[in-house]
DNA sequence: GTCTATACGGTGATAGAC
DNA sequence: GTCTATCACCGTATAGAC
């Protein structure tokens, strides 16, 4: 670990980040070489199926990124409901005003490409299926039925897409901070 | 009314499926032009600013599609939770299985183009906004507090947005329907 | 006002030198 | 293994014939 980054983990990360930002039909090749200051050919060296096989690479990083982050927020407050609402505030102080440069992890792609790409729809769809096993977990712990529980990860999962997506066009922290509110009122009912 | 549709109609509606199924920047012009059988020189002629201000008038398009629908849901059910519950029970019948060729209405183009084009961003806000209004409107006659009727406008139209991405990227009707199910615990407190 | 032909830069991809 | 040179194609946009 910690060791220096290689030139494949150098073109994940700018890739992942570029593509949160306009998507995968927004961003081309070109950029992504020249943000990461490594040359094409070397790309398809490492990725011998091009764009596409970049795309999924950098989908499992950015689902990574997340995954780590909603398994810290509920370690850290016993209360999932309460670390839930915590979470989404803290979202949407990253996301207004100057969150251009953080963009959707995933919905973006996702919405461009479930028609055109199975490999990516796919690699989307394990991504939002991972962050949502991690919900129903908490909730089933914290005394939820299990339908209830799934029934739940599916809206927080839905809630903080659609949040992020709202707050990002309208440059302003207040979608995701109405929606902060609003989650305990979800939780109403076992 | 109800004459046969101009060439600028036939642009835009082409424009506004293609660009809901696959975003802005998965979506050429060349497409666009072959499937509504119209020449490249005419798209010019009716909108100038080329392919920004016709996706512009696609938003437009579809959000007001998109507004009458949510009118229609509300006139004819008398308890607004019912109805939208109902609402979104519907969208999961239309996005699952075969959803392909519905698309996200807005949500795909307004993550592309938020950071990079300020005129489409604003068509896609103003979407947005028009669709909450109709919500808070409906939740302040029912009863509810100003303040939390604009907390659930966005939280409905996030859920709506999220949920659909959802359903296309998992090709299946049931996140869609699961947030059917949760939408009244949204409710319980006036 | 409608449509044809074309310009020209950028796209993803590849071959092969070092 | 790393990088350069180049490909064929598609992107948006435009000029100008009818």
């Amino acid at each position: 670990m910690s060791e220096k980054p290689t030139s494949k983990d150098i073109l994940i990360e700018a890739a992942s980040r570029l593509f949160r930002i306009r998507g995968y039909y927004g961003v081309g090749l070109k950029e992504i070489i020249e943000e990461s200051s490594i040359p094409k050919g070397s790309l398809y060296h490492y990725f011998p199926n091009g764009k596409e096989e970049l795309a999924i690479e950098a989908i499992n990083h950015a689902k990574d990124l997340v995954l780590r982050e909603i398994k810290h927020v509920f370690d850290s407050n016993d209360d999932p409901v309460k670390a839930l609402q915590d979470h989404v505030y803290e979202l949407s102080k990253l996301f207004g005003e100057n969150g251009d440069l953080v963009g959707l992890p995933i919905g973006t792609i996702a919405g461009e490409t479930y028609s055109t790409s199975e490999p990516i729809r796919l690699a989307c769809q394990d991504a939002f299926t991972q962050w949502q096993s991690i919900y129903v977990n908490e909730f089933l712990d914290a005394g939820y039925s299990r339908e209830r529980s799934k029934e739940l990860s599916f809206a927080i999962n839905a809630l903080i897409e659609g949040g992020i997506l709202l707050s990002l066009t309208a440059k302003s922290a207040e979608p995701l901070q109405a929606i902060s509110k609003l989650i305990p009122s979800l939780f109403m009912n076992k």
